[in-house]
DNA sequence: CTTGAAAATAGACACCA
DNA sequence: TGGTGTCTATTTTCAAG
């Protein structure tokens, strides 16, 4: 864990809206020099802390204009097999562990139903399976510190 | 939806993966010129395919060890006031409203178990929760479109 | 879309507070 | 740690082919 003041979050905070912000464009926000936010974002990416930066992108507009989350019940033998299988399928983009009975949850963008059916079916060889449409995503909040909250 | 041939697919690939690629460099990759490729990608912000560029931050290192999903079923008429709590709820990060019985999945990055209650407790006041503990978030893969895969 | 040049900007460094 | 000034590298934009 990294030791944070309140500078270093919101830096990150504006990061986390716009990665591609310049350290002098920073420096104006939070009242500090170009160089001086050039070395707190090193620090921050050395720590670990900033992991990457990466551009969203809307499924949609590439005629992915299906969301569902597959919930899986599988076995704890299986989860190898169960991790390749999800390297293959293009369409699952998110992949959870999670507690419970062995249990995964993967995010699906497909182009069609007929697509999503054969990931489905596909990933319901492994064990029972439990789908839902994503109705509507909201757009994500940035991860702040907790001294923050 | 956007006509894409294969090198905006390659492009979309690459800046999804790091989103401070320099057009120049982005050009070696895919054997364009540099303006071309600021063309390319200022026609794919325009059309709202990239619709942005996001820092990614490690909850960990800032102290929110528990990551953990929470799906809600709530009543309709419940659905904006569900919205406004969790826009209050700064560990809250992902929000998907879900088909079926009125369910949204969340996201929470809590920074001790005692938070995490207290995140339940609140959500559980607009109808029955079911929480897991993430245990592993995989690296997420870039969206591709369809005729990739 | 390519090449080439110009203008703007960003990032890195040294030095000082 | 941070501020200022400067220098260099890099980027983007624009013109012309």
């Amino acid at each position: 864990m990294h030791s944070m003041d309140s500078t270093d979050a919101a830096l990150l905070a504006l990061l986390q809206s716009d990665g591609r912000l310049s350290a002098a464009e920073l420096g104006r926000r939070v009242n500090l020099s170009q160089p001086a936010v050039s070395a707190r974002i090193h620090r921050l990416e050395q720590a670990g802390v900033i992991t990457g930066y990466r551009a969203s992108v809307d499924p949609a507009k590439l005629g992915l204009n299906i969301h569902a989350v597959i919930r899986l019940r599988t076995t704890h033998a299986q989860i190898p097999t169960a991790l390749a299988m999800f390297d293959k399928l293009a369409e699952i983009t998110n992949t959870y562990r999670l507690t419970g009975e062995d249990c995964f949850l993967l995010d699906v963008h497909a182009g069609s139903a007929e697509r999503l059916e054969r990931i489905v079916d596909t990933v319901a060889r492994l064990g029972p399976v439990t789908t839902s449409l994503v109705l509507r995503a909201y757009p994500p909040k940035a991860v702040t510190s907790p001294q923050q909250q």
